[in-house]
DNA sequence: GATTATCCGGAGTTTCTACTCCGGTTGTCA
DNA sequence: TGACAACCGGAGTAGAAACTCCGGATAATC
C-alpha cells in the first residue's frame, strides 16, 4: 500500500535506505507523542532526544521544524480520513457519523494540540496539508450527507459547520479533559442540537 | 469606583505618578490590541513600540510577560462578567443567557487568542486570574440557573457544561471567522442543543 | 522655583532554539 | 569482502526575544 519513501525533490529520486527510512519513522512517532504531550512549542531537540537520534538527523528528514508539525499532522487528518471512509460502510449512517465525531474528540481529549491540526485543515495554508485536509472534507462529506439523507442529522447545514463544530467540540473536550462526565454530557449537547429539526426553534 | 492603582506589594505602597498610571493603561491597552491581532506570540519590544513607550517601562509594570498577558486577560474577563450581571436584569432568563453566550462567542470571532483566556478562567492557573475567573463562573452560573428555572435551557447540564461549549464555541468561531453565515448556523446548533429537552435523544 | 523621589528610554546582557556542517560510521552492491 | 555512497551525531553558529540597568527627564511637594 505504501510505496518507500524517497528523498524529496521531483523526477527520479532514489529510495531511502534502510536505516534512514527507520530514523524517519521514529523521529515521526517521537514528534507526535512530545507534541501531544507538551504541545508544539517543544524543542526540536526534545523529539531527537525521544526519538534517541541526533538533532541532524530530525533536519535531515524534516527540513525545517514547520516541516515536521505539518508531517504529524498530515499523519492524524490521513489516519482520521480512513476512519471515515471505514465508517462508511456501517449499517446505520446516523450512527456513523456520530461515531466518528466521537471519536475525533475523543483524540482530542486526550492528545493535546491536536485540535491546530483540525484547524490548520479547514483553512488549508500548507500543500500537503491542504490535499490531505481535502481528503477528510470529502471523507466527513460523505458521512454527513448520508446522515442527512436518513434524518438522522438536521438537512438545514453544510460541511462547513461541521467541521467548525468538531474543531470547538474538540477543544471543549481538551478544556475538560479531566471529567468524562462533563465531556460526555458536553457532547450530548452538541449532538442534539445536530439532530434537531430547523423547525424546532421558532 | 477604581481606586488609584499604587505600585505592587502588600501593605501599605504609594499612590502611582500621574505619568507612570498613564503609561500602565496605554500599554495594556496596546497589548490587548496587539496580542488580538497577531497573537500571544508577540515580542513584548512590539507591544512597547504600539503603546508608543520604552520597553524598560513595560518590564517596570508588568515584570514578566506572563504577567502581562495575564493582566490582559483578567481584564477581559472582568469586562465579561460585568455583561452577565447586566444582563440579570433583563425580563426574559432564556434571552438573557443566550444574549450572553453570543456576545461571548462574537468577541472570539474578531479578537484572536481570546479562547486562551476563556480556557484559563475554567482552570484557575494563576491567582489573580482564579479570583476574575470565580466572579464569571458566579455570573455565569447566575445566568445559567434563571434561564432554566424559566425552561429555557435543558435542565440536565451545569455550569462546567456551559463553560466547555463556550470555549468551544469561541474555538469554532474564530476557526470560522471569515464566515458570519456559518458561524451564525454553528451557534444555532449549539443553541439547539442547550435548549433540547433531556428525553429527546431517546 | 528648587529639591527630590519617581519614572522613562533604550542599549546591553542572557538565554534559548532553530538550523548548519563535517568527521566518522553504516548500509548497499558487486 | 571491499569500496563507495549515503547517513548519522552533535558541536557550533546565528538570530530572536525576554529581561536588566542606569543616566537623564519629569512629576510631586514645599
Amino acid at each position: 500500500m505504501t510505496p518507500p519513501k524517497r528523498a524529496s525533490g521531483p523526477g527520479g529520486d532514489r529510495p531511502l535506505r534502510a536505516d534512514a527510512l527507520r530514523n524517519r519513522a521514529r523521529v515521526l512517532e517521537a514528534a507526535e507523542a512530545v507534541f501531544a504531550a507538551h504541545g508544539t512549542s517543544v524543542s526540536t531537540e526534545e523529539v531527537a532526544r525521544r526519538a534517541g537520534v541526533g538533532i541532524g538527523t530530525v533536519f535531515r528528514h524534516f527540513p525545517t521544524k514547520e516541516a515536521l508539525l505539518e508531517a504529524v499532522f498530515v499523519t492524524r487528518l490521513a489516519r482520521l480520513a480512513a476512519e471515515a471512509d471505514a465508517l462508511m460502510g456501517a449499517e446505520d449512517p446516523g450512527e456513523a457519523f456520530f461515531t466518528f465525531f466521537a471519536r475525533v474528540v475523543g483524540h482530542a481529549a486526550t492528545k493535546n494540540a491536536f485540535t491546530a491540526a483540525l484547524a490548520e485543515a479547514g483553512v488549508d495554508v500548507r500543500a500537503t496539508t491542504a490535499e490531505t485536509g481535502r481528503e477528510l472534507r470529502r471523507a466527513l462529506g460523505a458521512l454527513l450527507r448520508r446522515a442527512q439523507d436518513a434524518g438522522a442529522v438536521r438537512p438545514d447545514i453544510g460541511l462547513p459547520e461541521v467541521l467548525a463544530l468538531l474543531v470547538g467540540a474538540s477543544q471543549a473536550a481538551e478544556h475538560v479533559a479531566g471529567d468524562d462526565e462533563v465531556r460526555a454530557r458536553t457532547l450530548t449537547v452538541v449532538f442534539d442540537g445536530l439532530r434537531a429539526s430547523p423547525d424546532h426553534a421558532g
